[in-house]
DNA sequence: AAGCGCCACCCAATCGATTGGGTAAGTGTG
DNA sequence: CACACTTACCCAATCGATTGGGTGGCGCTT
């Protein structure tokens, strides 16, 4: 029954103090002051009657005029890629939890990873005065960051990392590390990486976790097995084609699940069994990949967490504290498209 | 080189004025007027050094302060069951595209589909001032709806409908007749339904289209053929396990493709192959339907489309325009999970 | 009884932009 | 030359909340 908002005619801090024959100033310090007792401010009987009568009208301070005063609006900018990626759209559950938690609200917006749009969006956010922003698709050496410093925005990464600048991701090189030893156990030795795109720090980390790691163990790779792609099921599935014209591995190594599900697909239409001739290794854990027909073996990050993860350090960057990365640890989920032994060990030239 | 926003103080009116010599009401209505003749207010002359100057400095108006005089506050709050549901992040993705072009900024929060979760998200917008509302996630029957109206909040809906609301959908009933005819004319007699949430007007239109025009084919079909389940990977899983418990149809059709993708699943760990032994068609063609290891038959919903049109349906809203809903044609798309004949046009009993 | 302090408030400026209502200078008309 | 009218501006109130700086009145002290 509240009557602000959209339609109604909200109710004013003056309504109030008209209706209690006060001073709206005081209204607004009792109000404001959490305590129980408005230090100093009022009676305690007065408060009483304030916060009483503020409930029954359904009051909520205008956020227009209170951030006017204070320059303060309580706005949270995120850029994504996009929201339909599935992963993008889980780290802004987090995001968006923790930061209603906090009385923040939040816009998104897709940028597309195409540098313009990222211009112009935050251009749009920052000129809607967001007290700050999480930036989820940081590309490596994009001018961006540095110019976003240079006029003193708060701003923190989420999902993408990048040297020197504070950011909440998953430890996507140990996720790397744990397909390279998992793939290594089961006995493959040919293998071959779906690597994404050479701008994201998620997909040069995943890679280089897993190449590193692989030579650590004893294992050849080199960068012809290394084959860079889009994110989604239409890069996978071209990645795949290409590295199947040109040799057989016995193992797929795709740093995003759904390129590794656009794999499978190629890989079927190449006669080939996803988990028998060919084990699959897809990266994030998506609700999919579990239930795919042929269950995904995949990296699980921390999505959620992710999200929230990136609030907290923006909190504190708005409270000008230094804050450093952080990295969230993954784990491996072996499934049906990774489950066996290697088929043939000594795999195929 | 622009010092609005969050961090660096932004330029005012006032500043510009001062710069400039003249009064701030002065230069309010010369980059007010957005015709090139500031008519009346100023001279061309006055006008063009006002405008010139106000680029230089990279002025933007503070939304706050414009919001707390006009109280329009150029903001849309959009809400919807989840953004993971990549139906609904598509349908964004349309809504970000058209606010943007007409000035608008959105929020998005996701309600998960809970009532309560519903209304203290409502509420939050409304605290915000939005202007308007965009609901993607209405409860048949919910009370939620009328007393928005009550409230005269201006919103629409999106992607479900309801009786007497404005509402962008995809006409969900031609989408499952489509489904219906074209399993009929492979030579199917023996289907079941994968209904969704009995509470979504989605899932209701496209199992009634499908159902009605089926026994307009002269199909039998009837209530134990049709499972409702959550829209899900996972439920679509449950629900297929559910019917082949009972029976074993020779066609599925899921409202969902997600569902429909956890049903390909259930048919596979039953030893039934997809596309041969049982066809399966989802719905809404997301991106990954066509590039599954085995492609699956869609209707194609237009989902960016709806997403724009809900945006300009609000804005007719706001304009106190009466507005009606509008159904968007869906298109069906076969492919390998449902292109073969009936291999058993007897069907099994 | 004078003095002091504190309680419980009130006053008014302020944030930045909008907007109805002036007003002085300049131009044209009869 | 007096009057009307237009041009090109300025003035000040306003939106709603915040906040530094008062100010009466009461109680207590010595």
């Amino acid at each position: 029954m509240k009557d602000n908002g959209a339609g109604g005619q909200a109710v004013t801090l003056k309504d109030l103090a008209v209706e209690l024959g006060i001073h709206p100033s005081t209204v607004s310090r009792v109000l404001h002051s959490s305590s129980d007792v408005a230090k100093g401010a009022a009676s305690a009987a007065t408060a009483e009657r304030v916060r009483e009568l503020a409930r029954k009208r359904g009051y909520s301070p205008d956020p227009q005029a209170m951030g006017l005063r204070t320059r303060r609006t309580g706005l949270l900018g995120v850029i994504v890629p996009r929201l339909s990626d599935l992963v993008l759209a889980t780290m802004y559950e987090g995001i968006e939890q923790s930061a209603a938690e906090l009385g923040f609200s939040t816009f998104v917006m897709n940028s597309l990873d195409d540098p313009a749009e990222q211009r112009r969006k935050t251009d749009i956010m920052l000129a809607r005065r967001v007290d700050g922003l999480i930036i989820g698709d940081a590309h490596l050496g994009s001018g961006l960051l540095p110019e976003l410093t240079a006029r003193k925005v708060p701003f923190v990464l989420m999902n993408r990392r990048a040297q020197g600048y504070p950011s909440a991701t998953c430890d996507d090189v140990l996720g790397g590390e744990l397909v390279a030893e998992h793939l290594w156990n089961t006995g493959h030795r040919n293998v071959s990486v779906i690597a994404g795109e050479p701008y994201a720090s998620t997909a040069i980390d995943r890679t280089a976790g897993f190449v590193d790691r692989w030579k650590s163990l004893g294992g050849e790779i080199d960068d012809t097995d290394v084959v860079w792609s889009r994110f989604d099921t239409a890069g996978g599935r071209e990645a795949a084609e290409a590295i199947l014209s040109k040799r057989r591995p016995t193992a797929l190594f795709a740093v995003n699940d759904f390129a590794a599900i656009g794999a499978m697909g190629a890989l079927r239409s190449h006669g080939l069994t996803v988990g028998k001739d060919v084990a699959v290794v897809g990266f994030n854990d998506t609700s999919l990949a579990a239930e795919l027909p042929i269950p995904l073996s995949s990296v699980r990050s921390p999505m959620l967490d992710i999200g929230r993860t990136a609030v907290q350090l923006l909190q504190r960057v708005l409270r000008g504290e230094d804050v450093e990365a952080v990295r969230l640890k993954p784990t491996l989920h072996v499934r049906e498209s990774s489950a066996q032994a290697c088929p043939d060990p000594s795999g195929t030239p």
